[in-house]
RNA sequence: GGCGGGGUAGCUCAAUGGUAGAGCAGCGGACUCAUAAGCCGUAGGUUGGGAGUUCGAGCCUCCCCCCCGCCA
């Protein structure tokens, strides 16, 4: 029976490109899981969007000059470029500017008011007159009062590092207009997280097949004790609070991102013309949700929003929260700033999206942190992806092109060491995939590739096929049969070069048809004429 | 400063407390269908340093050194 899996990727901000270490960390994980499910038949919601709310959009915009709008517009923009070009599949990529997401966080935000988990409470914040508004912490700046540093943030002071809050700041500026910034009272609603704390962590308890650093993680974090979050903020950018007296603030984006998930579904069902479709992701107690995050974005996944869906009822709570570690370069985290890292378009430029994708899945940063190197993804291109399966499809191909009229050989039953091996990878690489273990299924999807290359060598079809033309017929059928399961293997990993060596086996339709099972291919097939599924790539080909 | 993640073979990374592994690079060999790819064999580590717990520690505890990240 088709288990319903909904497959949920953090939401991007929309104000900058996004580098390989977002792909590496999200949406290749998530992209592949998503294709694996449809593979096995399983009913697969696939879902994210571009986060178009929160101070970085509103810097860059004023950086610029231009509204956060056009910032988000333009950047949806390119990041609906890189998942063509990727190859993510998605069911919905929406974004968080719609009518729906604005409706569906404010039906939200109302039912946990009714439900007497947010509160409302008056504290004392900066606010800049000249400029009319109030001043996030960062956009306030003074005299650190620890190290006398004269330029230190309201967040923190850059020179040594002391966490501040604004209003120890001597001498506060507003970075806006440089005038004093004046206290004035201000209100917010607050989402009640100590009440929600015993059930979150009886919740969690029980998870113990998470990874372990978002389970031990989690745990500390509740059992540190939770305050209650204001989840309204004095903006202009952002969905409105709807509650009258509240026209001049907006929910905060913690609150109101994290939302998008439900919010998508919700707009995916319509699009589908069955609004209450989603329900069968949200509301079905056997579905499971998976997120793929950063490892960042882990209490925001693992606590706030269980929170907000436990507060409201009757709604999914996280199955699963894969997060990933950063991908580093140089060992360094990546900074557009300090021009560290590479983007996705700057990849994009100059490589297939499939040898991106192995490489970053094969590096992927599951249980640490790991690095990417351009030297390395191109020697993995040319002596894994290349030599190892490219070379073994290819060399197939070819020889039954030559010695076989290009028809795929009659063969009464495999080699049982050849159905053995194949029978027992799709084992292992199910079981692999399943648990959310992405590099141990491709590194046994490529052992069996190895394994491909070395029956070919030890039956020699080429010096067969002179002297007993039925026994290099056989091994042919094998090989190719056997390249027939690696094509469905990979194909998550590698949808593009899996989809395109369907069809040089022979086959009129699509792999997905298929499902995730090794077919044998039938006798007699016509294959086209053979093209490599990868190049080798030279010297760095970029600057 | 606080919190967190790391330091394992030349490189990139693995290893429920139970003989430290893989891929690639290196070296040697046989082959030639294939993008000079593939196959076989081989070498390579006092697991950053020190102490402790244990029958047994890369893994657990403590101290130190180094790298990185985060901090309303």
């Amino acid at each position: 029976m088709a288990e319903r899996i909904l497959v949920c990727l953090a939401w991007p901000y929309v104000n900058g490109s996004l580098h390989v270490g977002h792909l590496a960390g999200v949406y290749i994980p998530g992209d592949i899981f998503a294709r694996f499910h449809r593979l096995l038949g399983n009913d697969v919601l696939m879902v994210s969007g571009s986060d178009e709310h929160g101070t970085p959009i509103t810097v860059r915009a004023e950086q610029e000059g231009v509204s956060p709008k056009e910032i988000a517009d333009r950047y949806h923009e390119e990041f609906l470029g890189y998942w063509r070009a990727l190859g993510i599949s998605w069911d919905l990529y929406t974004r968080t500017g719609t009518e729906n997401h604005r409706a569906v966080v404010q039906e939200e935000f109302l039912d946990l008011l009714h439900n007497g988990y947010l509160f409302e409470q008056t504290l004392e914040a900066f606010y800049d007159p000249r400029a009319g508004r109030f001043l996030p912490d960062r956009y306030v700046e003074g005299t650190c009062p620890n190290c006398g540093y004269e330029r230190a943030r309201g967040d923190q002071c850059d020179q040594c590092g002391r966490l501040l809050d604004p209003i120890q700041l001597i001498e506060p500026r507003s970075r806006l207009s440089g005038e004093q910034p004046v206290l004035r009272a201000t209100t917010h609603f607050f989402l009640d997280l100590p009440r929600l704390q015993q059930g979150l962590i009886e919740w969690v308890r029980p998870r113990t097949y998470w990874r372990p650093n978002v389970y031990s993680f989690t745990l500390n974090f509740l059992e540190g004790g939770l305050q209650p979050r204001a989840i309204t903020r004095d903006l202009e950018w952002g969905v409105p609070v709807p509650v009258p007296g509240y026209e001049d603030k907006r929910i905060y984006v913690w609150f109101e991102a994290v939302t998008g998930y439900l919010s998508a579904s919700i707009e995916w069902a319509g699009r589908q013309g069955d609004p209450q479709v989603w329900e069968r992701w949200w509301k079905d107690p056997h579905a499971r949700a998976y997120y793929f995050i950063g490892k960042d974005n882990i209490p925001f996944h693992t606590v706030i929003w269980p929170a907000i869906l436990m507060a409201r009822g009757g709604l999914n709570l996280p199955y699963d929260v894969p997060a990933n570690e950063y991908l580093l370069f140089g060992g360094e985290k990546a900074s557009k700033s300090l021009g560290i890292g590479y983007t996705v378009p700057d990849m994009l430029a100059h490589f297939d999206p499939d040898p991106l994708r192995y490489y970053l899945s094969t590096n992927m940063p599951e249980t640490g942190d790991t690095n990417f190197d351009l030297l390395d993804f191109i020697r993995r291109n040319n002596d894994e992806l290349v030599a190892t399966w490219g070379n073994l499809a290819h060399r197939s191909l070819t020889f039954v092109q030559r010695s076989f009229d290009g028809k795929v050989p009659a063969c009464d039953a495999l080699d049982p060491e050849v159905q053995a091996r194949i029978e027992q990878a799709f084992a292992t690489v199910t079981e692999r995939l399943s648990a959310v273990h992405f590099r141990d299924a491709l590194r046994e999807t490529m052992a069996l590739a190895h394994f491909g290359n070395r029956y070919f060598d030890e039956r020699a079809p080429w010096r067969q096929v002179k002297e007993d033309k039925a026994a290099a017929a056989t091994t042919m059928a094998n090989v190719l049969n056997l390249v027939n399961g690696l094509k469905t293997l990979f194909a998550p990993f590698l949808p593009h070069s899996s989809e395109r060596l369907h069809q040089l086996l022979g086959y009129q339709d699509e792999l997905r048809a298929h499902g995730w099972r090794f077919e044998h291919l039938p006798a007699g097939q016509q294959l086209p004429p053979p093209t490599p599924l990868f190049r080798k790539l030279e010297t760095p080909e970029l600057s």
